[in-house]
DNA sequence: CTATGGCACGGATT
DNA sequence: AATCCGTGCCATAG
């Protein structure tokens, strides 16, 4: 049934094809303006406002829209069992009119900030609590935090205050770490509870947070130290660890720093067009890929347009028809469009699973001819579908699409890692018959080259630990 | 003499 | 057709 219903979307004119084309190498953000565009263009084309499709929602837990088709598919497939559903982002309220003028960089910044916390957590959350998170999310402030107190909140949305704070929770460990905090110190707590996963941290700090915030902030040490009753030392110890890796004011300084990410070409934040998600904890769970649609409704010819072209005379037809066709086009290459990223998806999915879910250094190294020829598309057109696209991974970070053809990434991974327990600092020749022993076979000018991209110094530079300025002033100057 | 970085070439990618 | 990436060759630094 599929089949057929494909079938009758095969490209038919070189319009179709070229749009389609076009269509596949957006992003969702991108997407999002030319639907707009060919919406307020033409009238034939309507939006209708479904914002549940049936199928979807009993599959995915809350609102997962889908725009496009009107009959929504799930495919399943014997390996990484993949759903793949467009999915909705609502975009707040108003400024909807909004033409783009990237003059004002901060506002972006905040205007994008609850969608992209809510984007991470929403896989997690159930119906009713998504709406929830959407209303926090709503009430934040420039730097994060929340401009409403949590009981009138509750009040509003008629919950119960533990409801609501069960899911403020969850947002607070989402990226921008503590955001969607009542104030500063709650912030700096959540942060300080996550970062205590992994590392160690002053004893006194904590209790600094709580008690001391006011006399901390106005860097009054040695009056904080009496009313700790701790000594001096101690305490600017940890005035020093909290003002150096916490942050009171979570939207602020650049959450989009994305450490370690390894590609040079780091956008400073990503809207994601694909979000893969586990669809449950363990090891036996199954992957889910989700394309994003950056609309809400189904996307469709008005059906009114048909009933009136059979009514009207003959030279207003034409341009009705004419109108008609192009939406009819439009939609097809959408719907085309999708296929095509969801055909991609299922076997970068299936090729990459070990990448996806156990880290960088699983990484198979594809291209994409290979995907283009189990596909059986043209490699040109993988290869704009892969192109300015980012993925959300089940772990929320968020990487470019072509992370997933990088030939090296794996091997700088594994080199990283032989380089981080080196007894002493190994010289590129010794590293190169490293790699090789564990079946990476590079040159040893290979090797030289992924140490700077890792920005990893020479060896005769390396003492023992690396120390980070030493790496970062190396960094700098290549 | 050894370890690295620069330049250039060929194949893959876009 | 233009560009990027892995490599080999060679010059330079220690």
């Amino acid at each position: 049934m599929l089949q057929a219903h494909y079938q009758a979307l095969r490209p038919l004119t070189t319009a179709h094809l070229a749009q389609t084309m076009t269509l596949l190498s957006l992003t969702a953000s991108e997407l999002r303006q030319q639907i707009e565009a060919e919406l307020s263009t033409n009238p034939a084309l309507e939006l209708v406002d479904e914002r549940r499709c049936p199928a979807c929602h009993r599959l995915l837990p809350g609102q997962g829209a889908c725009p496009i088709c009107s009959q929504p598919r799930h495919e399943t497939l014997d390996e990484p069992i993949v759903f793949i559903s467009p999915r909705d982002i609502s975009y707040g309220s108003g400024s909807t009119g909004d033409d783009e003028m990237p003059e004002d960089r901060f506002s972006s910044t905040v205007e994008e900030l609850p969608v992209y916390v809510f984007r991470q957590v929403a896989p997690d959350l159930a119906v009713e609590e998504r709406r929830l998170a959407a209303h926090l999310l709503t009430n934040l402030d420039e730097d994060g935090l929340l401009a409403v107190s949590l009981i009138d909140a509750a009040r509003y949305l008629h919950v119960l205050p533990s409801q609501l704070e069960k899911v403020q929770r969850i947002l607070q460990h989402a990226d921008p770490i503590g955001v969607c905090s009542g104030s500063p110190q709650e912030a700096l707590l959540v942060q300080l509870e996550v970062l205590a996963e992994t590392h160690t941290i002053p004893s006194l700090a904590e209790r600094i947070i709580r008690e001391g915030m006011s006399l901390l902030s106005r860097r009054q040490y040695a009056e904080l130290a009496r009313q700790m009753r701790a000594p001096l030392g101690k305490v600017q110890e940890a005035a020093r660890f909290i003002s150096d890796n916490l942050n009171p004011y979570p939207a602020r300084s650049a959450w989009g720093e994305t450490r370690h990410s390894t590609q040079e070409t780091a956008r400073l934040y990503y809207q994601p067009d694909i979000i893969i998600s586990r669809t449950g904890p363990g090891s036996g769970s199954q992957l889910m890929v989700e394309i994003i649609m950056p609309l809400y409704g189904t996307l469709r010819v008005n059906p009114l347009y048909r009933q009136v072209l059979q009514e009207t005379d003959k030279e207003q037809k034409e341009a009705l028809r004419e109108d008609m066709d192009r939406a009819a086009l439009f939609v097809k290459c959408l719907q085309q469009r999708n296929h095509t990223i969801q055909r991609l998806m299922q076997q970068v999915v299936s090729l990459q699973r070990d990448f996806i879910l156990k880290g960088e250094k699983y990484l198979r190294p594809a291209t994409r001819a290979q995907i283009a020829q189990n596909l059986e598309v043209h490699e040109s057109t993988v290869s704009r579908a892969v192109s300015n696209k980012a993925v959300q991974m089940p772990n929320g970070r968020i990487i470019p699409l072509a992370s997933f053809f990088d030939r090296s990434l794996n091997v700088r991974t594994v080199l990283r890692e032989i380089i981080d327990s080196e007894p002493y600092p190994f010289s590129d020749t010794e590293l190169a018959n490293l790699l090789a022993g564990q079946g990476f076979q590079v040159a040893r000018r290979t090797v030289a080259k992924y140490r700077a991209m890792e920005g990893i110094l020479p060896a005769n530079l390396r003492n023992g630990r690396s120390s980070y300025s030493a790496s970062q002033e190396h960094q700098r100057r290549l």
